[in-house]
RNA sequence: GGGCUUGGAGCCUAUGAGGUACAGGCGUGGGACUUUUAAUCCCGAGACAGAGGGUUCGAAUCCCUCCAAGCCCUCCA
């Protein structure tokens, strides 16, 4: 017995959604040991991290170790943070369980053999740079409707195949977010016999097969044969395969028309006979098989797999299989701003595009809060989630604790998932973002120094750190040109018209600046300056962000002023430059 | 048509195995920092937990009905 170190409560949650039998049409007659539990409830974890609910549930199976823990997408188009709950909601518990002291092997399938059903309208190139589909040929790529993924050559003509491309950014996503995890190809499967077994599992028991499909599904009839074979003539992975011999490992097909949603996808019509290497099981059976193949004890899932291919999943696994099938978690979609993910419509965001606007550390956050919960991914308010997590940080290291002692536990517990052990030194997003308005790196430090964000004995690196973050929240502020996009406009004078006293005033200003004096003096010499030419306060003072900043709002410009090259500021008051 | 998930102040995030929501943040109103904005500090307003029933001494938390959004019963994180 491992030493578990978890809150008692826990044991009896636990206890509770072991024992509840399971939520779905089961036709089974299984006793309680092999059911798994809910996959909602896994997801839920009443007071606890949810995963460590999700490792409780594993441990309570016994595993061998190690601990196998598998997500999996089909590589259909640009990878975006949506899938990366395969891998994130995977390495949270893999995290709980290596601290349990398991080992733990963390798997993701790569869909590969999946068929190429629409095309995109917009796909990623090898550098992240989303172009539409008229910007690829489109024409080629079309021509390869119905084959899988990896029998699709790479519209960018790098990696072997389509799958492979996207596998691949992917991939490089899941590197950049430093996850340890193993790539599998499910078409190497395939191809290396790996699935064998399961596919003369599926085929010789055809009629169990089809009854237990036909539990969960229409459409299901005498002549199913659960298996699509690769037409050997026009690559398409076919629908209708039309008999199989197990001792040959063939299968006979004739390649029809594929019904996929709204679109047909026209088959050849040839008739053959292919290798059972050639082709895959359908996805209500290869799921179960990759559980056996690949001796998965945990997977995470979308919601859209909860009510269909998850239960007849665990039933396929055990009266087919003879397996014990995986615990299960549903996790809730994402949506951004608001709006459905989908490749094809072009709402999407990318991994690499996120690591551009913040930490890691942040993005990781994000994805450690409640599975089922709908949340919204908002770059709009992207702000709102840095601050929670600058606030969770605060929590987890001990600096104040608002939210109470349970709150505090749970930030400690997760916390070291996120980041590393290293001090950090954080500025406030938004604050981040207006220092932007300038290139210039002490500028920025000492604006920061100023308003108290930047402790006199923090170290270098700290403060080299906290700046990092300048440059995320000046692209975020530009990429959504919200209230903090203030850019010094430098080279070139704004277009201004003042009335004259407000010209008189700068004029004076202008004098006064040219004199050398400090931040204060400046921003004391608006203010006098304001109330002698009786000009409104604010006016005056937009009257220079309008001139330094073409905007109507700024820093708090006295000092700004003051830390500028000062002919640059007497020339620009004077409006000359 | 059947099933599932989510639903807290203007917004975000918690809590959720029954026991008073003075919760935190953002935003907002006011004030302080010698006086607009950003930042910092103080104070204030704001929800009775989607709606309605029920069980209970007591429910956001259990049950029922309904509503909204999303999902499944073809493929789709």
């Amino acid at each position: 017995m491992p030493t578990l170190n978890y809150p008692s409560t826990l044991r009896k949650h636990n206890a509770r959604f072991c024992d509840e039998p399971m939520n779905t049409r089961s036709t089974s007659t299984d006793d309680s040991e092999s059911t798994p539990p809910d996959p909602y409830e896994v997801a839920r974890s009443g007071t606890a991290f949810w995963a460590d609910a999700a490792a409780d549930a594993i441990e309570a199976r016994n595993p061998e170790e190690p601990v196998v823990l598998k997500g999996g997408v089909s590589p259909s188009g640009i990878p975006h943070i949506g899938h990366f709950n395969e891998i994130l909601r995977c390495y949270f518990v893999a995290e709980v369980l290596r601290e349990r002291g398991h080992e733990v092997r963390q798997v993701f399938t790569s869909d590969d053999r999946d068929r190429l059903r629409k095309l995109p309208r917009q796909l990623a190139d090898e550098n992240w740079e989303i172009v539409g589909l008229g910007d690829v040929d489109a024409g080629a790529l079309g021509r390869n409707l119905g084959r899988p993924y990896t029998d699709v050559p790479d519209p960018f003509g790098e990696a072997d195949s389509y799958g492979e491309h996207f596998t691949n950014l992917l991939r490089r996503s899941v590197e950049r977010l430093d996850i340890p995890v193993e790539f599998v190809s499910n078409t190497e499967l395939y191809e290396s016999g790996a699935f064998d077994d399961a596919i003369r599992t599926v085929l010789s028991n055809r009629g169990t097969a089809r009854d237990l499909l036909a539990g969960y599904q229409d459409g299901v009839d005498e002549g199913y044969v659960p298996f699509f074979p690769v037409c050997e003539s026009c690559g398409t992975l076919t629908g209708t395969a039309t008999g199989v011999d197990l001792d040959a490992w063939t299968v006979s097909y004739v390649c029809e028309d594929i019904e996929t949603g709204d679109d047909v996808i026209e088959g050849c019509g040839h008739e053959g006979t292919t290798s059972l290497r050639n082709g895959k099981l359908p996805w209500r059976f290869e799921w179960p098989a990759q559980w056996d193949v690949l001796d998965v004890d945990f997977e995470p899932f979308g919601k859209d797999h909860a009510e269909g291919s998850w239960p007849s999943g665990t039933d396929i696994a055990r009266q087919l299989f003879d397996n014990d099938p995986p615990v299960g978690m549903v996790y809730e979609w994402f949506t951004l701003e608001g709006a459905a993910l989908s490749s094809s419509a072009g709402t999407v965001v990318t991994i690499d595009e996120v690591l551009d606007l913040l930490e890691p550390e942040v993005l990781l956050y994000f994805f450690s809060k409640r599975p089922l919960k709908q949340r919204d991914f908002s770059i709009e308010n992207l702000d709102q989630l840095v601050d929670e997590f600058d606030r969770f940080e605060r929590v987890a290291l001990g600096d104040s604790d608002p939210g109470g002692s349970d709150r505090k536990q749970r930030a400690q517990q997760v916390y070291p998932m996120l980041a590393d052990s290293e001090e950090h030194l954080r500025i406030p997003y938004t604050f981040a973002a207006v220092l932007g308005m300038t290139d210039d790196p002490d500028l920025r430090e000492e604006i920061a120094r100023r308003e108290g964000h930047i402790p006199e004995d923090a170290s270098e690196q700290a403060v080299a750190g906290a700046l990092d973050r300048v440059e995320q929240a000046r692209t975020w502020a530009s990429r959504t040109g919200n209230a903090f996009d203030y850019e010094l406009k430098r080279s070139q004078m704004p277009e201004v018209s003042f009335d004259p006293d407000t010209e008189q005033a700068l004029d004076e200003l202008a004098a006064f600046v040219a004199e050398g004096h400090d931040g204060d003096a400046i921003q004391n010499r608006i203010f006098e300056l304001a109330e002698e030419y009786d000009l409104e306060v604010g006016g005056f003072f937009g009257a220079g962000y309008r001139l330094f900043f073409d905007d109507t709002e700024g820093p708090k410009l006295g000092l700004f002023l003051a830390k500028l090259d000062r002919q640059f500021v007497v020339d620009r008051l004077r409006r000359q430059r």
